[in-house]
DNA sequence: AATAGCTAATGGTCTGACCATCGGCAAATA
DNA sequence: TATTTGCCGATGGTCAGACCATTAGCTATT
């Protein structure tokens, strides 16, 4: 004997739902029919149906609008709707995800160093172009700063790597603005932040994966 | 004039009871009062108050449990889950969760032996035990050396590398379990497998962190 | 051609009801 | 006395129906 399966009405739902955004049947943008209809569909109460949506909702996937209808957010809002919970991350938590991302950032330059396209390589030269003009702008430079890697990480032209990292995503933001926030510091942290990118970067374009993966680490250390 | 604040029902409860657990005024293992008993307290309906339960459930805060009631989950799972819910979306990319694994267990081995205490490398060294002992059963052996692999990720004392190696477990028990399979080879591997995991446990031992990674990385590959 | 007003559709909320399950208690049983 | 059985109330899970606020789109007035 083993425990009977128990499954819940909403949980059957929500897996449906992801099931059917997974599967790219429901693109993102795309309107869910009305509540009422759903509920004939499934054969459910509006009650469980509008858990099932509120949950979908509260993790960034679906968007209820009033009067309008239900529909799918795009890709990637569900993280920040996720990481909005921030605040309830106790400070051991918060040194385990900087430790995660410096361990994913660093091996993300070893792979990319073996794998980046001469595309890649431009757009991340770009970035830094846009870092070096923004040094006087703090907001820009933070903009170029995280897209540099972000663009990294999409080097490694490995979807789980670049998620994963897209989902430490906006506490990299905070973090980058934190460790250029004190006034006095700025203008040189900036400088000092373009010149390591600088390392990083040419040690792509060397092809030199150890290089890479230590400036890296080097930079976030 | 701004765009008003529309403030919804349930976000508000998920607000007020968030803010209570951040507090540590409900502590992990408490019960909430029952819902229709909540209802009367916020001046709310029960399909809104369950829509904000069903939320924090889903996020792994809170856990109903029929006829007993509704308890705070213990130690924040919720960006574990989060992470979870993160690349659930885009995986079909066997290579690249594959590829992904291994970053990740190579640098769990890095990390574990510069924190792996005298217990944990107790443990690892019964599941290594278990593993010689189950050279004949196969069920036995996979059993031993996914803990063998699981008690690597515990030793680094980081969670959120835990719970992404575990995460990324249930995905490749499958293509472990089939690696292992072909008759004919099954013993020959077994005993290399074997061998290799007495290699990184013995790096770890060592406190080699660079050695623990390389081997870590070479039996997996 | 532009605006104001109307209407239907839709998500958001509330209420009351019924069900399945669980814990605890009392009665029946050994 | 100790154990089992059956029952009852409490609780979460689900359903159905209703009302409200908002929105889009149409219509008629200006």
């Amino acid at each position: 004997m083993r425990p009977v399966q128990r499954t819940s009405v909403s949980d059957a739902i929500i897996a449906q739902i992801t099931d059917l955004i997974e599967r790219n049947v429901l693109k993102p943008g795309d309107r869910l029919p009305p509540e009422r209809e759903l509920c004939k569909r499934f054969r459910v109460g509006r009650s469980s149906l509008r858990e099932a949506l509120r949950s979908l909702s509260m993790m960034g996937l679906l968007e209820g609008r009033v009067g309008e209808g239900t529909f799918v957010c795009d890709k990637g809002q569900y993280v920040e709707r996720a990481l909005q919970w921030g605040f309830l991350l106790d400070r051991k938590k918060l040194q385990d995800l900087s430790e995660t991302r410096m361990m994913l950032e660093s091996q993300n330059a070893y792979l990319a160093a073996e794998r980046a396209t001469p595309a890649d390589l431009a757009a991340m030269a770009d970035a830094l172009a846009g870092m070096a003009e923004g040094l006087a702008d703090a907001g820009r430079f933070l903009a170029s700063d995280l897209q540099f890697h972000l663009l990294i990480a999409r080097a490694t032209h490995n979807s789980i790597l670049y998620s994963l990292l897209e989902t430490t995503r906006s506490y990299l933001q905070e973090w980058i603005k934190e460790s250029l926030a004190e006034p006095s510091l700025a203008e040189h942290r900036a400088e000092l932040s373009l010149a390591e990118h600088r390392q990083i970067l040419a040690a792509l374009q060397r092809r030199d994966a150890e290089a890479a993966r230590q400036a890296m680490a080097a930079h976030i250390r």
